[in-house]
DNA sequence: GCGTATGCGTTAATCGTTTAACTGTCAACG
DNA sequence: CGTTGACAGTTAAACGATTAACGCATACGC
């Protein structure tokens, strides 16, 4: 009995064998032509292309990688397809795999460590030539480390550097909580209130402990954290209680995209205006940002650049290189807009 | 010579083979263990599963879907990943087709219909079990209807219905344009500016033929287009030489997301204001747009239920159906918002 | 003229699975 | 008691490419 499968095939698709045949030549001919690895007489090669075009022939790559052994496939896997960051983070690293003749699967683990381990396997069982990672948390799951010594593999952004047996390029989150402390008091902020979906991200944790270090070299200013979840209005819900009820911060800080858009919303929702009523500085620069009447002070991330620099540690590495890990870290930078202009 | 390659591999991950010695049983029966196709005693099956975890094997993807013809794999194509509506599509079937057990490779055709070619041969070469694809332009080149005639493929969005080979799902395009322009002018709109990105794409078209309609059964009522390119900052530039030339427009049609940000900024360089100076209309309702102290009107886009339908007929082709193309049409619906709030 | 190098092509083994066909066992049944 | 069928597991042939090893001319140096 035929399987479904093979009952959708109308007329099977031509393979290597058929090509030889129509040109008169052996399969190993057909490949060299293809592949390029070993010189064939031009005439020769035109008749092959001719019997392969003629028969709309097209190179197999599953059955080419398993006799290969590795697959021109790059693996990317992320926590979240639609954050601004990460968006980019892929979109990037597509069009460098591609533009290297690699093609891209890509696994979303929605946040969840669980889900992360079993992308990570179905991902590796590809025998892809690389894997670039964003961890959901700040690490890897150990139990992964030996079925990963095979594959080249490159971590960014979330995960902690010190703890990962590959190369990172993260961003020196540690400093953009400088930056935006520093910024926001040279701007007379008291009371800074940082926002974010969680504090348990390794960004997150590093970001407000490179503000609380600020703050604390002024004994008149404080901080507060206020964690408000990924869901944007419930999150604008929480920070408006919060805006309302005492101490009243008179800075906000968004640690990602979102929460700096909950921010806004909430201050909508209170009739109140950035920098009028309270300061405020967003993370990650989008085009949104700039598009108000009041465009918002941002840390840029130079996601571009922690793609590239991913992309260039992995190949090194798919090359066979084989120095200790490198932990490349970038730094943001703060871009001075309307919303944190100290009022006139 | 070791090939480069090669040196990478520190040591060879285990096979079949190897678990079917420490098991004691045969490779098919590992293989029947692992897929379920066939009933093994539960004791031996035990015996199969700890040796496989003692090795660490892991099923080769590869290898399994050269013997078995297709592989549990859906490609993606999307002319842009960035774009809000289709990375937000892209994120939808990935989610469906994983919990469906499929693997997702996602390509990007960087709106270029020649790029489009080249990726979707790739992914074919990769017989996938499915292609989900949101062509460049109105329709795919007809060369590669031959090569995709093997393949389940649904196209979405951009595709013109009745051209496609194959089913689609679109949005309604024209009856967004009509409820646009119907709204604006019973806010009393008279003279409309439709700013795009291009107008050669067909739901551009279509959304201004529908725009067009209802502005000609208003003899008081005008219409008018600006083309702006894709890059947000020169686009702006363009829109804003436009609004203070004459005759200048009391409302704008922002038809995509991007374009909607382009006019936002516009207003602003010009210290212009909706809905005071003039009302403002955009398309793929996303978070910026409420987040603001005048919420921008949208013509939300149904994308999920784009992605649930295309899912669904891929999922039905590949189970095998037969029956004609199915063009699924979707609506769109027009949220209110104070952005087009005639001034009182 | 002989040994050897070189260029170009072929032969055949191989990658790691899946699966049709087969073998052997055992219970049920008329 | 012989036949049948169900069940469980094995054997071995694919799947469609790559590639090491080899064969066969032709050319070249001495």
């Amino acid at each position: 009995m035929p399987t479904p499968e093979s009952t959708i095939t109308r007329k099977k698709r031509p393979s290597i064998k058929d090509v030889a045949e129509r040109a008169g030549v052996s399969t190993a001919t057909v490949s060299h032509v293809f592949s390029g690895k070993k010189h064939v007489n031009e005439k020769l090669a035109r008749r092959v292309r001719n019997a392969a075009s003629d028969l709309g022939y097209a190179i197999d790559r599953v059955a080419s990688q398993l006799r290969s052994g590795r697959a021109r496939v790059i693996a990317i896997l992320v926590p979240d397809l639609e954050d601004l960051f990460l968006n980019r983070f892929v979109s990037c690293i597509e069009a460098l795999a591609e533009s290297a003749g690699y093609e891209v699967i890509v696994s979303c683990s929605r946040n969840d460590p669980s889900v992360e381990i079993s992308r990570l396997r179905a991902l590796i069982a590809w025998r892809p030539a690389g894997i670039v990672a964003i961890p959901c948390r700040d690490s890897f799951p150990n139990e992964l480390h030996d079925e990963l010594i095979n594959t080249p593999i490159v971590g960014a952004d979330r995960i902690r550097p010190s703890e990962a047996p590959f190369d990172t390029v993260t961003i020196d989150n540690f400093s953009s909580g400088r930056k935006t402390a520093e910024h926001l008091i040279a701007k007379g902020a008291k009371s800074i209130l940082i926002v974010t979906a969680t504090i348990d991200l390794f960004p997150a944790r590093e970001r407000v402990r490179g503000a609380k270090e600020i703050v604390e070299e002024h004994t008149d200013a404080t901080l507060s954290i206020l964690e408000i979840g990924s869901e944007p209005v419930a999150g604008a819900e929480r920070l408006s209680a919060r805006l309302t009820s005492n101490p009243k911060p008179d800075a906000i800080v968004g640690l990602t995209n979102v929460t700096t858009l909950a921010a806004l919303s909430a201050l909508v929702q209170l009739g109140m205006e950035a920098p009028k009523d309270l300061l405020l500085v967003g993370f990650h620069d989008s085009l949104w940002m700039t598009a108000r009447k009041t465009p918002v002070t941002t840390i840029a991330q130079p996601v571009d650049e922690v793609a590239r620099c991913a992309w260039e540690r992995l190949t090194l590495r798919m090359a066979g290189e084989r120095t200790p890990f490198q932990n490349i870290v970038l730094s943001s930078n703060l871009i001075e807009r309307a919303s944190t202009k100290r009022p006139s």
